[in-house]
RNA sequence: GCACCCAUAGCUCAGCUGGAUAGAGCGCCACCCUCCGAAGGUGGAGGCCUCAGGUUCGAAUCCUGAUGGGUGCGCCA
């Protein structure tokens, strides 16, 4: 598989001079390298690449920067792809390439629509990805969905670097709440065997329990009710997780979301497994009996010291030691969180990433304290935190009310915007930045809604492509890759083909950042190059893609559009989003 | 009281892990719109990157401290 990447190809070029200069004893020898960049300016007028060299090796060499550079331009414009290279500012080294460079960029996308971007830097490092995590007590909704998103597309997007990653949904089946969803599903039961049900406070209020109720009686008739709880609860219990569970999934499949694995915490409970991972850390001195220090500022009323089992997770940076195991001797929350992520190190990954909503921030330290001291410091975590989802409705906040039963499921959200806007729109923000979620806006047909905007221009791809090859055009990616480009020669041109060949730094980037984000901003910024350009057809008629009386011209641009339309598609391909072929 | 996240144009936000004159959309102003595909296009104004120090060739970006917002803070998941 070729990997192009001009940028990485253009930096190897650069190191090769560098190196050269090392042995015609021009530099030291043995100079770090490492933080040599070759990189876009951002002012187009310097140029069409920048390389930092000579100011970072200024220092280490003991030479002045614009020495070191100007010998390095000399080397460089060696090089056929080179057509200037000029000293500027502090010491910085601006390229100018050959229109062929950008020309080999569109060819190497169009020898492989699929392939193109896709990297190496993964090293096939296996990644575990856990994201969603609800509790199966109901359905998802619109917090769970930007998590799912998230997950999707960040384990979507490492693949695509070259990581081998899983999916997977760690189930949070083992603890008090599980026992409410079971007593609330008994009400429906009774229910649905004429009773009244009595849904007290504290249980699920949901229609969502009715039809679990009535499968329950399709299953046991009657002869649950009027039972004491300790008949019921267990079975109830296993019922009801498991109807949740198939509904999450079902969730999850409206969006496209596909897990690899399911891990149970109730499954890590009498198997010995939440035992043999405290006593791993027991035996590496970190476990102890204690009593912890009361919070600083305003006392909780009910304080009182108590002697609990504790995990020094201190000594792994966190700010003070936590509970592994309550005063009365069962596990807290915490000791299966570190069983199940002790089982992910025992199952060999490299890596772990862990995606919890920005409530639960308080937990990454305790979890990075527990993942260091389990793995020796050989796994490192990533706990990635997403931030609320605020509903609008006509910029109009959207009110939502749990208790009042009003609260917004994945599946509305899903119904109304659709799967492609919902999983584009969660991703044109940070992830650590609050996101609104306009029901309105999302579907406008406007320019400065990103995924109309995206789609759009896809469109566009394609409605060029057909009226190529009504004109008799061969529009494969074959025929297109044997176009003569030196048609494509206007600067306007090559810089979208230079966009193009930005792609490939892109995806390596977000990946190694854990950040999809990237992906989205960076096709808006593509779309928006392309009608740009297009727009300037409207005045200067060379630039149109379609040359009425040129083919030769019109397979040349053409190529450089499919470009264009190879790189959203795997875009989007990364965001989990379908490309628009046309717009209706 | 402590920890974590955040602070960039009037508004909503990017800013490629330290690069050159800090960007986009909306809003505002001025022109254009018999144009491959319409739902617009071109240009313009608009900034102490919250503040104060520090690190170095170079800081919106890294460090320290302040200010202002968000989240969380024994045995609940």
């Amino acid at each position: 598989m070729t990997m192009m990447n001009l940028f990485a190809d253009m930096r190897g070029v650069v190191l090769d001079a560098l190196n050269g200069m090392a042995d015609a004893g021009e530099l030291p020898v043995g100079l770090n390298l490492h933080n040599v960049t070759v990189e876009p300016p951002r002012d187009p007028a310097h140029g069409d690449m920048a390389t930092n060299a000579a100011m970072v090796l200024a220092k280490p060499a003991g030479a002045k920067p614009r020495d070191i550079a100007e010998r390095l331009a000399a080397r460089l414009s060696d090089d056929p792809r080179i057509t200037s290279a000029e000293v500027a500012g502090p010491g910085f080294l601006n390229l100018r390439l050959d229109p062929s460079a950008w020309h080999g960029v569109i060819r190497a996308a169009l020898a492989e629509p699929e392939g193109y971007g896709r990297s190496e830097i993964g090293q096939g490092t296996r990644v575990n990805v856990e994201f969603v995590s609800a509790n199966p007590t109901g359905p998802m909704h619109v917090g769970h969905t930007r998590g799912a998103v998230f997950g999707d597309a960040l384990s979507s997007l490492l693949a695509f670097a070259g990581f081998d990653v899983t999916r997977e949904y760690y189930i949070n089946d083992g603890g008090a709440q599980v026992d409410v969803l079971a007593r609330s599903a008994y009400e429906r039961y009774r229910e649905a065997n004429g009773l009244e049900p009595a849904i007290a406070e504290g249980l699920y209020p949901g229609d969502y329990l009715i039809p679990v109720g009535e499968a329950l009686k399709a299953k046991y008739g009657d002869s649950l009710v009027d039972q004491p709880e300790e008949e019921w609860l267990d079975e109830v219990r296993d019922f009801a997780t498991d109807a949740m569970l198939e509904m999450i999934r079902e969730d999850l499949d409206l969006l496209n979301v596909r897990m690899d694995v399911y891990s149970s915490e109730k499954a890590l409970y009498g198997s010995g497994r939440i035992e043999a991972a405290i006593e791993r850390l027991r035996s590496a001195g970190l476990i102890y009996e204690g009593t912890l220090e009361p919070p600083k500022g305003k006392l909780p009323d009910d304080w009182e010291a108590r002697e609990q089992t504790l995990f020094r997770s201190t000594a792994y940076g966190d700010d003070q030691d936590r509970a592994v195991q309550k005063s009365d001797g069962a596990w807290t929350y915490f000791a299966p969180d570190i069983a199940y992520h002790w089982d992910k190190i025992d199952r060999g990954f490299d890596q772990l990433i862990d995606i919890f909503g920005a409530d639960h921030g308080g937990y990454v330290k305790r979890m990075n304290a527990a993942v260091g001291a389990l793995s020796n410091g050989r796994v490192p975590l990533d706990v990635k935190l997403i931030q609320l989802v605020k509903l609008f409705k006509n910029g109009e906040p959207f009110k939502m009310s749990k208790r009042a039963g009003t609260f917004v499921t994945l599946r509305d959200v899903v119904e109304q915007a659709g799967r492609d806007v919902t999983r584009f729109h969660m991703l044109t923000r940070k992830n650590d930045a609050p996101l609104d979620f306009d029901f309105d806006k999302v579907l406008e047909q406007s320019k400065d809604n990103p995924v109309w905007y995206v789609q759009y221009a896809s469109a566009r791809v394609h409605s060029v492509l057909k009226r190529a090859a009504e004109m008799g055009i061969d529009v494969s990616d074959a025929a297109l890759s044997k176009a003569d480009l030196s048609h494509l020669a206007h600067p306007a041109e090559l810089a979208l083909a230079g966009k193009v060949a930005e792609y490939p730094r892109l995806v390596e980037a977000a990946a190694a950042a854990h950040e999809p984000h990237r992906v989205a901003f960076y096709l808006y910024d593509l779309a928006g190059d392309l009608h740009s350009l297009w727009n300037r057809g409207n005045d200067d008629t060379s630039l149109r893609f379609v040359q009425e009386h040129d083919p030769q011209a019109t397979s040349a641009k053409i190529a450089l559009v499919r470009a264009v339309g190879v790189v959203i598609s795997s875009g989007l391909a990364i965001l989990g989003v379908t490309p628009a072929k046309e717009m209706r």
